[in-house]
DNA sequence: TTGAAAGCGTTACCAC
DNA sequence: GTGGTAACGCTTTCAA
């Protein structure tokens, strides 16, 4: 409730001053400083946001944009971010598109774009040449993680080749019939990422001399329900069936082992699943996966974002950051029949 | 980049009518409001917060906390406030705990309370006496969501009838030897939750005559990953092993599948499993839980802030949102030996 | 229905 | 090292 000059007043110096020693500025004595402090804090004296804001021309605090908030790759990502804002006392504006098409324009256009926050860190997104246009007009920082935009630097992964890397562990293995649970993800996310994820996918079948079937390329939604109906539905084709699957995320490698037990099948002896993420449950679904570490990418483009803020130098080359393969119990030889 | 001003010239009218025009104020005749509009759009005029939040002293920003973000239940929770905030055309302040005790006293004592925000959601948390004292000081409208808090209203589920009756579900199947996982959530959250949640477990036994057996009461942490490890090791001791499990959440319960199937049992045959949530992948494990809808929960909570900032009446109490059993598949009668 | 002008609570510049 | 004092860009009250 305090304001400025209430703590001057009780400290006998200029809300120059006050202001000055509580931000940790030079020029003010030490004497001086911790007076201030003593009488801000008995006073219970915090600068307004608006104020401070609207005299400095900083907020403090950092948009961040996700297309929802209910996927693991997302949160991690929050987690990482919010850890780094955190320590540089930045707070974070969460703007949640949550499947709401609709939303996007009173985002970029209103809320987001003006005034509220100093920087932009946005999810997946695959933004218009508009949309584009906008955020570079408010000359504000701005960053992608998890999947390159034209136009915008961004932090991630190699998807083509994390993906191909996941198939040629399967056909290392052995396999030549294998099947992939693709992403397929809604409008306004980034295509890139489930679009690479498969092409690493051929690749990786092409250079083995492994032709590829399409009926073997089902959409997973990146989701563990809608993957283990694609899979059961696949599962019940009359027909050869796949003896490995390469699923684009872990989420849905846990629908597809879900759909070999409900097929009776057992993994990995009648089927290999690996995925991607290193997900929260693959360990307990003893899932192989090739593993990326999105609290970092988070915290890694957060951390961009804070420095071109305080005035380092802006860099604009995108960030691919490293995945490495871990082996658990759900990849194994094809059985011989 | 446009400020008010410019509008205003562009318009031939003061400041003060563009002000009234653009937020929807009476007092302005249709033609006016029309031309400022217009003008305000080509010239991509976004009102300044600060500015506004200075001059009017509201900020349109809710603060909401959470201990975490990567649980589906503060996910679900995050999403019904976030929906109900974007229709209200409110920004979402997101804190989060994250594991690091020592900020919370940065979120209460400096951040939160004043300046930010117009009012304050917080999930899960158990609040010191101290922080009520000073989140009553701000005069912003407050409110829990899952669990309650003393001194403070919530949104929530009857924890303890709804564990009952989960466990009174084990029993009319037929089962006596019934294990608890349970939550024991670390310091700082709504510890009512996993009490209130162990606590209705035992009066259904008692109620039913089945003495309860410390032993078999262990700790999930709330978590799929412990909760395999907790139920593993429960497996693995000698002497009689029970033949139903009530964990205190879905992702409890999939660990204890997940543990069934380590040690070779069928669920529901030689163990039947229920839980607590109807989280996304219930179904998928084919899961018997009580469901509860956070996404209802957080926008009700939402609402009621959003009432009272909007000058309606304060409502002081605590609400109790409907649970209802789903039957699926991981429950059934215990088998006769 | 509209306009003029006084704040709102800081920060930043310039003197001292 | 410190203080005075314009901004900052709106909203709100009071007059017209």
């Amino acid at each position: 409730m305090a304001g400025i000059d209430e703590v001057a007043r009780a400290t006998g110096v200029s809300t120059a001053t006050v202001s000055r020693a509580l931000r940790g500025l030079p020029n003010v004595s030490d004497k001086t400083r911790a007076r201030v402090r003593r009488a801000a804090d008995e006073l219970g004296y915090v600068a307004s946001s608006s104020a401070s804001g609207l005299a400095s021309g900083r907020t403090l605090a950092m948009g961040v944009v996700v297309p929802s908030v209910s996927r693991w790759f997302y949160t991690s990502v929050l987690e990482g971010v919010d850890a780094e804002l955190r320590s540089a006392s930045y707070d974070m504006i969460l703007f949640n598109l949550g499947g709401h098409r609709g939303d996007r324009e009173r985002v970029f256009h209103r809320t987001i774009l003006r005034k509220r926050t100093d920087a932009l860190l946005a999810m997946c997104l695959d933004f218009t040449a508009d949309e584009r246009h906008q955020l570079a007009s408010t000359g504000h920082p701005t960053i992608v993680v998890g999947g390159p935009v034209r136009g915008l630097r961004s932090v991630g992964i190699d998807e083509r080749g994390t993906a191909r890397r996941a198939t040629e562990h399967l056909i290392a293995l052995g396999h030549r019939d294998i099947a992939h649970l693709g992403g397929e993800d809604e409008e306004g996310l980034n295509r890139q990422v489930p679009i690479g994820r498969m092409h690493g996918f051929q690749d990786a079948l092409r250079d083995a001399g492994i032709p590829v079937r399409r009926e073997w390329i089902i959409p997973g939604g990146f989701s563990l329900p809608l993957s283990r109906a694609a899979m059961n539905t696949l599962l019940d084709r009359p027909g050869p069936r796949p003896t490995a699957v390469f699923a684009g995320s872990d989420e849905m490698a846990m629908g597809a082992i879900l759909a070999a037990y409900d097929h009776g099948l057992r993994v990995p002896d009648d089927l290999s699943v690996i995925g991607i993420d290193n997900h929260d449950f693959a360990e307990s679904f003893g899932l192989t996966t090739m593993a990326q570490d999105p609290f970092e990418q988070g915290a890694v483009a957060a951390r961009i974002l804070l420095d071109e803020l305080n005035g380092g130098e802006p860099r604009a080359r995108s960030l691919k950051m490293p995945v490495t393969l871990i082996e658990r119990a759900s990849t194994a030889p094809p059985r011989r029949d």
